[in-house]
RNA sequence: CGGCCGUUAGCUCAGCUGGUAGAGCAGUUGGCUUUUAACCAAUUUGUCGAAGGUUCAAAUCCUUCACGGCCGACCA
């Protein structure tokens, strides 16, 4: 009770009492629940939309709807529900029984309105308030109407009011149900399962991330939030669902940024008998397809505004075009002419001046006894030199062995593995690869994983046993690959924080 | 976790080198009654993020803290 009164003010109180009022008034305490409501507001202005006043008062078609009053203007108030607004129109003397009645009705108030459509003058659409019933009273005042509510904590922490107020956080967040949806359609209609596997892990892995700790009282034993489902899934093909898929939560005990949320959507899908080039095909496919279903047009728009909210900068996607595709080496050379290609090209042979290269472009190398190979000092340069820079929609391949775990070695060159990264506006979205299916190369890796652990490095991978058991059944040739949801929706809709494409986002709880 | 910036009415924001706290919207009262950020008249609203300090005097200067934003670090 002490914390509603912190906030309470005038406004609050002059509404409160106006519900006490109706509270003993009117039927069902204040908040009836009989309002039949069969219309929607877009659906009548698709339909009704282009008609003229003559054509509509000829047809005297009646309408049901309910929302929330969202504006007053003189005997107009505009309501909204969740497809659109429409006005309703009170005459004079339904004003003053509604004043009577709810002491006059505030905006935010959500209400039920039936009445026969009618054109205004200025060509909108109206329902004529012949029945009409306050369904709940708003207790709280609304953001002013023009402004909206802009002060970015407030759109996080209220998300309620934000959604209420801003129709493009609405825009958002439907476009991300799209994406989803979109996704889940384009993978089962091409044999995909969709399955759900552990969120509670006892060995956390399938990826390099400090884990959410946890503990099981009845088991009376330490669990972890899952970093990623992938080596769960890659058992599932081992069982036979040779094609399966996973939307749904991560959880990474990491930093927040905007691009970074500790819990986060992911895709993973693998598919038996496939490798990293039909991935990519198929993602290629994929992101293609979403482009025109969910935002009508295979170019994605992002923009780059000033403090004042001016475009400044416009930035055009082409997911309509092949997207390129080319090796982590020669995005290197590409995007950073000047440094020495045949050092680059031969990284093994050429490690001290890689590495001299990679002080050189601004790596930073671990302290202590941690050591890189060459794929770990390649790869840096090229995060250092070329993923910034690579805008339209890129695949990178050919990542070396160091850095992929779980990918399956390539076969002309055993520095690399047959994965991919695939990267839009300097971001990275997608990593897939050819499945590593020798357990016993399997089980080697995990053990350098456990000597870097050993070592110091507490986002290194634990040795699961019983993954290498499962391979060791055998896991047929697979290509996997994840996508990271919240980032395609960040690009689709161009939001510059994951804080706008994530209803809740995390935050620290506001002091009292 | 580090650097910079921010926090003033329900909302959006002014408030200069210290001198009685402001506007628009919302609200209230009345008018108008086919309006489009409706309009006209009158009018109400504040722990200036919190706590200390300097000063005759602090929204304003200083310190600490809280929360947020941006940029780094970690990562997807």
């Amino acid at each position: 009770m002490t914390e509603q009164v912190k906030d309470e003010n005038k406004l609050i109180a002059e509404r409160r009492g106006k519900l006490d009022n109706i509270r003993e008034n009117c039927p069902a305490n204040g908040h009836p629940n009989d309002f039949n409501r069969e219309h929607y507001a877009a659906d009548i202005q698709a339909e009704h939309g282009e008609k003229t006043k003559e054509e509509l008062e000829e047809l005297q078609v009646t309408y049901a709807i309910a929302g929330r009053i969202m504006a007053k203007r003189g005997p107009f108030f505009v309501l909204q529900d969740m497809s659109g607004r429409i006005q309703s129109y009170a005459e004079k003397t339904v004003q003053k029984d509604i004043k009577a009645r709810w002491g006059l009705l505030d905006i935010g108030d959500i209400i039920g309105v039936k009445g026969i459509l009618h054109k205004s003058g200025k060509g909108d659409l109206y329902v004529n308030m012949e029945e009409y019933s306050l369904l709940t009273k708003s207790l709280r005042p609304l953001p002013e109407k023009f402004h909206g509510l802009s002060d970015q904590e407030m759109k996080y922490r209220q998300r309620y009011v934000d959604l209420i107020i801003n129709e493009k956080t609405r825009d958002t967040f439907q476009i991300r149900s799209q994406i989803v949806s979109g996704i889940r359609n384009f993978l089962t209609e091409r044999g995909f399962m969709e399955v759900e596997t552990p969120m509670l892990q006892v060995i956390p892995g399938g990826a390099t991330a400090k884990p959410f700790e946890t503990f099981h009282n009845a088991l009376d034993i330490d669990m972890f939030l899952r970093i990623a489902p992938e080596l769960y899934l890659k058992r599932l093909v081992v069982g036979g669902f040779e094609k399966v898929f996973e939307i749904n939560r991560n959880f990474r005990n990491e930093g927040l940024s905007t691009r970074h949320n500790p819990e986060f959507t992911m895709i993973e899908f693998y598919q038996a008998y496939a490798d990293y080039k039909d991935l990519m095909n198929l993602t290629e496919d994929m992101l293609r397809t979403l482009a025109v279903n969910v935002m009508g047009n295979s170019v994605i728009r992002n923009t780059v505004k000033n403090a004042e909210g001016e475009v400044t900068e416009e930035k055009f996607y082409d997911f309509g075009q092949p997207f390129e595709r080319i090796s982590m080496m020669d995005a290197v050379i590409k995007h950073a002419p000047h440094l020495d290609a045949d050092v680059i090209k031969d990284p093994e042979g050429r490690f001290e001046e890689l590495r001299a290269i990679a002080k050189q472009v601004g790596v930073k190398e671990p302290e202590g006894k941690n050591v890189w190979g060459a794929g770990k000092y390649l790869c840096e340069i090229f995060e250092e030199v070329a993923e910034h820079m690579l805008d339209q929609p890129t695949f990178i391949t050919e990542y070396p062995w160091e850095v992929s775990p779980l990918a399956r070695r390539n076969d002309n060159n055993a520095f690399i593995t047959d994965r991919f990264e695939f990267f839009v506006g300097g971001r990275e979205l997608a990593n897939g690869f050819s499945e590593l299916n020798d357990a016993e190369d399997q089980a080697a890796r995990f053990q350098q994983q456990v000597a870097e652990k050993d070592a110091g490095d507490d986002e290194a991978m634990h040795f699961d046993q019983d993954y290498i058991t499962a391979l060791e059944y055998g896991l047929p040739p697979t290509a996997g690959e994840g996508i990271g949801i919240d980032r395609l929706v960040m690009l689709f809709t161009d939001s510059p924080t994951i804080k706008d494409v994530i209803l809740f986002p995390h935050m620290r709880p506001q002091a009292d």
